[in-house]
DNA sequence: GCATATTCACGCGTTTTCGCATGTCCTTGT
DNA sequence: ACAAGGACATGCGAAAACGCGTGAATATGC
């Protein structure tokens, strides 16, 4: 006992002890939140703990890796440096994960999905809930985010996706084609069907900023009464009157809203699931896809028409 | 606590918990080496711990990554894929742990060089003894084989080595060139002083099988007495009057034999030193080369006659 | 064929690590 | 100006990880 500890300390004078892989794991974290507590939510652990990591590291290092500042710890140059080397680690850390989870053939355990908050309220819950009650055992995450989360990075297990084109290095599937068409309450259908020259306030996305293009001529003036940057706010915008908007058609008929001609429909970013190439072949993502695509082979009218 | 407790546990069921990357460097060295004893020395910690790590790594990815065999643990094709990942992961940490000692001004602490064992013998020594005189703060650590160390790996930061040319992407300086001859006892450098026709044992690398091209045409007669995979042993063969044996200058002259004109001189193997270049600016392996040049420089004549 | 050397498994006692609670300093907002 | 919240340091007690010793099974050598 006693000459194990004087070994240990002998050699903690001697060489420059290994850094820990954890600890370098912890340094990324910390670099990556900026401080204590957010580094530790990430790591799972108590905020001290990551302190004490990274006091540890720097000593078996012997170099300063974060400036402890009163707001938070900022990592000095060779802070990012052992930062940039451990995103590498994390990178093969995260290959190496998703290829085992692709050999996965259980129905147990975890999977994570992710899509629009809209498209999960208005379509997919009867995909969700139809699997779970197929596959007890799978323990479901569905993270609703209009985010495009990182398949890479492991966010996501699937992911279903409103978009022109799958993701570049990700194995996909187009769910449905879609259209969208102009939507608006009861009243503004009817004032715009009395009097089709009537003045028509749009409430449009704001990074469009611009009435749409492709209105019908007949109905020659408009103007942006507001814009958002959230399709929920436009559509409660189109539900309490506010305007037109234009939106896909399965939201506008999901949301009681009166389809109005002024823009005819015409093509909108279709729906598609993506995975990535690892994982796809994992036995519960392909069990999840069995019962999401012939889901949507039934009740692809909705999305056109 | 109780719900600390209840929290992890919990985590363990759902989610595939993330895998500790200090878990991740334990399966590579089990790997490696093969052995639960091996691999803890590696890491430097005991045996059991190795196996209790690796229960818990497969107990968090939830698959064998080892046969449990009576001779050793075997890794299964999990356990290779896992360990294929860690390596690339080694890689990105040596190379964080280079730069990060290519930066160090800092003249204490480890150093590790490594070259011949012969040459540390006859012409190394008053080097190493003049740098730990003048730098007694830095332990330095010399490693003896003739086994050319992986610098990436970080098996050594400097190396002293006898080839035609530097390492494929090592930094390196040329120290001193050679030339070799042939040697022999006294016994034997008289015989064939009084009888160049004598017939000639030869005591050659194994590696070579055969009498040294070049030799004098004077001495017409030759045969392999024996054969070596070592020179110290060649060496000791030529000082035991088994035969001549062609060895560089500096070690035949070095060693007490006689330098018989059978084999005249010629080019040999130089001396180098060398080093990867993320390590080679670092502060104590520039002061290694600053005593390690200037020497060379004033006893180059020993390697040429 | 028996002795020796490896190898791994298991249980115990200790060390180390960790989580929590408290205290301080600073910034932010009213 | 003063309250409120966030971020870090420190000390203490509990939990987890570790090292060590013992024992069994197998390969290796004389």
């Amino acid at each position: 006992m006693r000459k194990r500890v004087n070994m240990h300390s002998l050699c903690a004078n001697m060489h420059a002890m290994e850094p820990l892989w954890d600890d370098l794991h912890t340094v990324l974290c910390l670099v990556r939140r900026g401080s204590l507590a957010g580094a530790a939510a990430e790591l799972g652990v108590n905020y001290t703990t990551v302190a004490r990591r990274i006091s540890r590291v720097e000593a078996s290092l012997n170099v300063a890796l974060f400036d402890r500042l009163r707001d938070g710890y900022q990592p000095t140059e060779a802070g990012q440096s052992v930062a940039a080397h451990a995103a590498k680690m994390e990178q093969d850390a995260n290959a190496l994960i998703r290829q085992l989870q692709g050999q996965d053939d259980s129905l147990s355990g975890p999977l994570t999905i992710t899509a629009p908050q809209l498209l999960i309220a208005h379509g997919l819950a009867p995909v969700i809930d139809s699997f779970c009650a197929t596959y007890p055992e799978v323990q479901l995450h569905v993270r609703a985010t209009n985010d495009l989360l990182d398949l890479n990075k492991r966010e996501a297990d699937l992911a279903i996706r409103i978009s022109r084109e799958p993701g570049d290095t990700l194995t996909g599937l187009r769910l449905a084609e879609q259209r969208s068409a102009s939507f608006a309450d009861a009243t503004w259908a009817a004032r715009i069907a009395s009097n089709p020259e009537t003045l028509i306030d749009w409430v449009v996305y704001a990074a469009y900023k611009d009435v749409p293009r492709n209105v019908d001529p007949a109905y020659p003036n408009h103007r942006i009464r507001m814009t958002f940057d959230d399709m929920v706010a436009i559509r409660g915008a189109a539900l309490a009157g506010l305007g037109v908007a234009r939106m896909p058609m399965f939201l506008g008929q999901a949301s009681g809203l009166v389809q109005v001609p002024v823009l005819p429909p015409q093509p909108y970013a279709d729906i598609w699931v993506v995975g990535h190439p690892d994982v796809w072949p994992s036995a519960k993502v392909k069990a999840f896809r069995d019962i999401l695509v012939p889901h949507f082979r039934k009740t692809k009218g909705r999305f056109l028409h």
